[in-house]
DNA sequence: GGGCAAAGTGGTATCGATAACAATAAGGGA
DNA sequence: TCCCTTATTGTTATCGATACCACTTTGCCC
């Protein structure tokens, strides 16, 4: 099925092949057309190698000329480096992860590494699927999100013995390096600042957290600080597969307000949902925050621009992604030497905005 | 620099090999452990090929205890079939275009194939330079967003000899396959509902239009479409660099307003720049839809959820991807034949929502 | 029962580049 | 002037899988 079709070559066949050239252009002819070896070529093809520039340069004409194009995956196969960079992200419909992606792809910029992207859907079986399919290119490196992994994805990786970076939380048992923030720390603290501006009746806005490990350790952030200051039992809602949407986020607050009506302020686990549930209490007819206080994570565009403005965490999701790039090309440079600590904490901040401003109506 | 050492293997050197097993791993070592040809190994990888079933699941069982990962890079290499498929889209942080890569990477699922995934940063020079390194891995489709490339990436893509894709407009020149639909009648058609409500004098704010073809093309739709109308000249701002940010469209609005203070309705080249310009109005005590009518383009999540709710035009960016996938594929299995139309014309439609509701206050 | 098709398996060449080493030319110091 | 180092280029083997062809075995039809 695959086969060419013995004879009759001439017959176009493809419409596509309009462009002519049977487009099998090989080192080999660029070299005979220049006139030099098929290995000469080659070096003119990275910097590094020695060729006189004389040489480079007629070289680099022919290849113009033919209109080759270098064929990597023979390259890799010989050299034994891939140039793939594997990262796999949640979704890729977040914002939070694609800058991360974003951050990921500038740090690889001018590395000559090429990033290979995958989504995992907040899915650990999926994510196997994926590392599975992404150490069939042989990349050089992975990077993930979050710490949680099947066993035999760890195996793999293991096995693989190329450098892994996890991030966007601190797993307990690391696999390699780690490049994040304690999600439920910076929970804790976006509760305590709230407490510290007298709120006391702290409801929390969540997915169900089978799935979404950071989600799940934001909540359990938010409710050991509840609990430590003091403030009873948090009040804390379950609502649909993660990622929320903004309208689960707005049907979510209505569920946690009919069975805590006297709650002062929601924390969300994103923005998203944050904003979701402050446009619904709004429809109906309640101030925000006047009637109630509501908060995110993340710190979204959205968040600094829609009114009122959202009060939320602030997370370096691009520094995250540089970060853990850079963390893999470190690894890869290979001086052998101690990188010194394996863990880079990335940063994040309290926003305080108006979603949760006492002084406002 | 890379070469290795070339004594002292005992040495660790690397921690990450922790995992131990030199993980050079090859399909013949499986063969050996078996005791069949690597020919046979590499069948059982495959579902077409003929395995009886009990070799197949030795096989299999070897490559579990083992850990074999096959490796694709020398299988592409023999077969002559890479397995990507490559995408470029402007931006990924975009959830229109993050929709788009979704609906390819669902549509690719099960099928063999992988996506490789670029950013032009809205650039045709950057987008070159993409296309040369996505031919470097021989892919065996390309996806490209808009019609306009440079002429050398023109003559590469032309050279690869493999279907191309062009989606999110409809080229003049069409390298090969379509999917996309007029931005320029999209925007006309919301111009018309929106005088057909009774709205006259219409303003318009985008970007720069050098780099985004399709803002350019809306804002051309719009300028065209108000003339034709008789509604005198459009009243066009231009705002900063594509992609324009929810703030940017703040700022233009402010601008808008100040040259022509009687605008009644103000259309954007997305729901991002309308989102920050109905903020920016609310913020200046203006009533939207009240005192200025806006709407935007792309039917983004935050446009059903915010208040008010925002008009715009829905496209179907989740199926542009499918359906640029699903056309990669008709080609791929090369019936050969015509596969009708080469152009796939993608649906949108007018939203009307409270940002441009003449009853409302 | 002979022959023939189909299924299952193995052997060898090969994909297109690069690593490693060899070879040659050019330059520089004693 | 001669040897040695450096710069440049060529030759050959090889990366790890798959295409292609050959071969054996089994089963079935007339």
């Amino acid at each position: 099925m695959k086969a060419e079709p013995v004879k009759n070559e001439d017959e176009p066949k493809d419409k596509r092949l309009k462009g002519g050239d049977a487009q099998k252009l090989t080192m080999a002819e660029v070299a005979k057309y220049v006139g030099v070896s098929a290995m000469t070529v080659s070096r003119a093809f990275r910097q590094d190698a020695s060729v006189s520039e004389e040489t480079r340069k007629r070289i680099m004409e022919a290849v113009d000329a033919l209109g080759y194009v270098l064929d990597l995956s023979a390259g890799s196969l010989s050299s034994r480096r891939s140039g793939f960079i594997a990262a796999l992200v949640p979704s890729i419909n977040n914002s939070n992860f694609s800058d991360t992606a974003r951050g990921i792809t500038d740090a690889l910029e001018n590395t000559g590494l090429q990033l290979l992207l995958g989504y995992t859907d907040y899915s650990a079986e999926k994510e196997e699927k994926l590392i599975e399919a992404m150490l069939r290119r042989r990349p050089e490196g992975i990077i993930l999100t979050g710490g949680s992994h099947t066993d035999r994805a760890r195996r793999m990786l293991d096995k693989a013995g190329i450098p892994v970076v996890e991030t966007w939380e601190l797993p307990e048992e690391p696999i390699n390096h780690v490049v994040g923030f304690s999600n439920s720390e910076a929970m804790s603290l976006l509760v305590r600042t709230l407490a510290g501006q007298g709120y006391r009746k702290f409801g929390y806005i969540g997915g169900t957290t089978a799935r979404d490990t950071r989600g799940s350790q934001r909540r359990s952030g938010f409710l050991k600080t509840v609990e430590e200051l003091g403030l009873g039992p948090g009040r804390a809602i379950s609502f649909g597969v993660p990622p929320i949407t903004m309208e689960q986020g707005g049907q979510a607050i209505v569920s946690l307000l009919e069975r805590w009506p006297d709650t002062e302020v929601v924390l969300c686990v994103s923005d998203l949902s944050a904003f979701g549930a402050i446009m619904e209490c709004k429809r109906r007819g309640m101030s925000v925050p006047g009637d109630i206080a509501i908060a995110g994570f993340g710190d979204y565009e959205i968040s600094s621009i829609c009114h009122p403005s959202i009060t939320t965490i602030n997370v370096d999701c691009y520094g995250i992604g540089r970060q853990a790039a850079a963390r893999l090309l470190d690894a890869l440079q290979g001086s052998g030497e101690a990188t010194g600590d394996e863990i880079t904490l990335t940063g994040y901040r309290v926003v305080l905005r108006g979603s949760t401003d006492r002084g406002a109506s």
